[in-house]
RNA sequence: GGCCCCGUAGCUCAGAGGAUAGAGCAACCGCCUCCUAAGCGGUAGGUCAUAGGUUCGACUCCUAUCGGGGCCGCCA
């Protein structure tokens, strides 16, 4: 059915493809009780063939015991039944090839204009609830590029699933209570010092970045000297969590720059001391998954200080891991999977019908384990997709970038969205799938040519608000109602067409760059279009001395603004309505 | 040693098991008295790393091998 907002050509396509088929089996022309999940109606690669294709008579011949071109043959009367199809054509090994009736691609442009920011918005998720975690860095310094992938695609990710019709919950888990806060506490202890007329000793393995500065500061004026002379553990709590709050913030201004705002931030911290790491725990213990034992020693590496240790492990290998992991240590202390899987224990909790986590590629020794902590917590009822961002190389003009994370030197998130802006930033992390590695050149990013796919999107949304300009200055009044006739108008009329389709398909895949792609696509088919303009007035959008014409002719461009509007919203981009 | 990701045009990369594998850049040839030429059209460019397997059909799924990157016991 299309409900409302929901017009998507290709799922209407196949549902009348799969009425037929059912009439068929009714008929007796095949069997009853087929299996018609993969039958597909999708746009055939070459456009000679026609606007659609399905695949129906190959994937069920077996079935039907039938020769596919036979049931092709036989399909296609009844479908050319129908008023919206113009020709359905037997082709190759068995596809169906068909063409639609012009007005079906009118009514698409109608349809768009009607529906607009809301077209190719999906029911797909039903309301589901999915929660997606992303960025997550250590509360201990600024976000850099790697994070900064992570924040565009999670946060892409998160607004897609939305349009598909997901409720989501956008997360942050924040690592505040591992060993890592209280360097930086020592760490921000030491910019203390300095505040307070001493020389700081930011010895190896602290945080030496100038970030720090302003936070010890902050210790001075809130504590005044009181906390100089004094031992260790006197004042590491209290400057643990001060400069924990105080990183933070940075961190949630840092996003905020880039456009990307979380629901919730979730401690980790907060599943200490209440007993919830115990509890998630006991949930796995109660199914046989935690015991005592020690591990074999890690083969390849050599062995120097390895000792056998015996340790509270989870049988993860149960669900499909290479060994089991430990989640105390043999000091009895949890080791950082524990409070790992109270987080994940507590989503499920929560009430989530499905998982995502979004992590840095040098996570990757990671995943098995926490897919197999949520299949056990869960009993399997709850999926957890974990989706690897891969490196960001920076150039300038071709020339690799020297990043030194020892000398705090590294390129921050902050850098790059002050020099390109976050409309580049998340458009041009958006144009490679998560698991490639990124080229960012600071330089080529910026560049307003065709070579950059952000411009040339955008510069394709600023023809159509030019047009617009136009229009009303010329003083024509809109119609929905759109005139299409040559080739390159259809182009672009069945590439609207597909926009709910790569949403349904970005999102069952969890792959945002998908909408990026499409976005050029779109973007290129509209371009042409407006060429042939000049080699033909025929083509122009606003037809001299002809109000009517130009308004009928101006309705397609104004639905190619729609969707790439929604699209770069999905993206969290700015349409530009000029081009400066 | 193990695990994960990658290998597609000279370069950078797309590609829900479908037809003759696509786009941009670079190269070459064209298009502005005309809605933004920041654009468009055309030509040329390929044993989809290799070898097997699964099936009506494989760039896509499985296995092995080669090459590049990442990770690898009580660090997060």
């Amino acid at each position: 059915m299309s409900g409302m907002n929901e017009m998507n050509l290709f799922s209407d396509i196949r549902a009348l493809v799969v009425s037929a088929l059912e009439e068929m089996s009714a008929s007796g022309e095949l069997p009853e009780g087929l299996d018609f999940a993969n039958v597909s109606v999708e746009p055939p690669r070459d456009a000679a063939h026609g606007d659609m294709a399905t695949n129906a008579a190959m994937v069920l011949a077996r079935a039907a015991k039938r020769k596919p071109r036979d049931i092709a043959e036989a399909l296609a009367p009844r479908l050319a039944r129908d008023e919206r199809i113009a020709s359905a054509e037997v082709a190759g090994p068995g596809f169906l090839n068909l063409r639609l009736a012009p007005s079906v691609w009118a009514g698409v442009i109608g349809a768009v204009l009607r529906a607009g920011a809301d077209y190719g918005r999906s029911h797909m998720g039903a309301g589901r609830r999915i929660n997606v975690e992303y960025v997550s860095a250590n509360p201990t310094g600024p976000l850099h590029v790697g994070h900064t992938r992570g924040a565009v695609f999670g946060d892409a990710l998160s607004s897609l699933l939305e349009f598909a019709g997901y409720e989501v919950t956008r997360e942050y888990y924040i690592n505040d209570g591992g060993a890592q806060v209280d360097v930086l506490a020592r760490s921000a202890y030491e910019r203390y010092r300095e505040a307070c007329g001493l020389v700081p000793e930011i010895s190896e393995g602290l945080y030496p970045g100038d970030y720090l500065v302003p936070v010890g500061e902050a210790l001075k004026e809130k504590y005044g000297e009181s906390l100089l002379d004094r031992p260790e553990s006197e004042w590491l709590e209290e400057v643990r969590s001060f400069a924990t709050e105080r990183m933070m913030e940075m961190i949630r201004a840092d996003l905020a720059a880039l456009g990307v705002k979380m629901d919730v931030f979730f401690s980790e911290k907060s599943l200490y001391g209440t007993g919830r790491i115990e509890q998630a725990l006991e949930v796995l213990r109660e199914k046989g998954l935690i015991y005592e034992g020690v591990l074999e020693p890690p083969r390849g590496k050599k062995p120097e200080d390895w000792e056998p240790r015996v340790q509270t492990l989870f049988r993860s290998t149960a669900f499909g891991d290479d060994v089991d992991r430990p989640v105390k240590k043999s000091d009895g202390s949890w080791t950082y999977f524990a409070p790992d899987i109270a987080y994940h224990y507590d989503k499920i909790e929560r009430g989530f019908d499905a998982l995502i986590d979004v992590l840095g590629a040098d996570h990757g020794g990671y995943v098995k384990r926490m897919k197999a902590a949520v299949a056990a917590l869960s009993e399997g009822r709850v999926p957890l997709d974990i989706k690897l961002t891969q490196l960001v190389r920076l150039f300038r003009d071709g020339e690799p970038f020297k990043m030194s994370k020892r000398a705090g030197n590294f390129v921050t998130l902050r850098d790059v969205v002050d020099q390109v802006g976050p409309d580049v930033t998340r458009f041009v992390m958006l144009t490679r799938k998560n698991d490639a590695p990124l080229d960012f050149d600071f330089a080529r990013v910026l560049e307003q040519s065709r070579e950059n796919p952000v411009f040339y999107v955008q510069y394709a949304h600023a023809r159509v608000c030019s047009l617009l300009r136009k229009a009303e200055a010329a003083g024509i009044s809109l119609t929905d109602e759109p005139q299409l006739r040559d080739e390159a108008e259809f182009a672009v009329a069945r590439k609207l067409a597909d926009w709910p389709r790569q949403v349904e398909i970005a999102a069952r895949t969890h792959e945002p760059h998908r909408i990026a792609f499409y976005l050029y696509e779109l973007a290129s088919d509209f371009h042409a279009l407006w060429n042939k303009g000049n080699e033909n007035p025929a083509l122009r959008f606003l037809q001299e001395g002809d109000p009517a014409a130009s308004a009928a002719k101006i309705a397609l461009p104004r639905a190619v603004a729609v969707v790439i509007s929604a699209g770069l919203g999905i993206l969290g981009v700015t349409p530009a309505e000029e081009m400066r």
